[in-house]
DNA sequence: GCCAACGTTGGC
DNA sequence: GCCAACGTTGGC
């Protein structure tokens, strides 16, 4: 099983909708970055776990976790013109981006400001804090995962 | 809103 | 294949 962090701006999307939807699972589109795109459809498997972060907000952070449901399957959002997310050289027969589906595991009792991430030695290597990251599919190991949980209660 | 860092596009 | 121009991300 592996860790992944999963981006997303709470003022378009976030941990709070994600807990509104029917048996708090949703798809997670938009991706359109091919990086991003070949972690989620290559590597992503059933049951792995991510960290549900917010991004471009007051306090960007990690707000929960959510569970993978669902395998990479067509991003049906670039399908349609009408979609801020349409991208017309992907089209069903070719499909060019990809989604899975998240269920809320649970939310976490604060968020972890990226700025606390910051401050630990042990997360000097996560992806999340390299420079000029921005990629929005993050692998995360074991041992980040792992400490990152026992800041919730801190 | 600024802007650094990065990704993508397209002319050549 | 190079690289300038442009677009996007996301912290601040």
């Amino acid at each position: 099983m592996q860790f992944w962090l999963m981006k997303s701006e709470p003022g378009i999307y976030g941990i709070d909708d994600l807990a509104r939807q029917k048996r708090k699972t949703d798809h997670w589109d938009g991706i359109r970055n091919y990086q991003a795109r070949n972690f989620m459809r290559d590597d992503m498997r059933k049951g792995d776990l991510a960290f549900f972060y917010h991004s471009n907000c007051p306090q960007p952070g990690i707000t929960g976790i959510v569970k993978i449901v669902r395998e990479a399957y067509p991003d049906f959002t670039a399908f349609n013109p009408k979609h801020k997310y349409y991208d017309p050289k992907s089209d069903p027969e070719h499909p060019r981006w990809f989604m899975v589906d998240v269920k809320l595991a649970r939310k976490f009792k604060r968020t972890i400001p990226l700025q606390e991430l910051k401050e630990h030695k042990k997360l000097r290597d996560m992806r999340l804090l390299q420079r000029g990251s921005r990629l929005s599919i993050l692998p995360v190991t074991k041992p980040q995962w792992d400490y990152i949980l026992k800041l919730e209660s801190e």
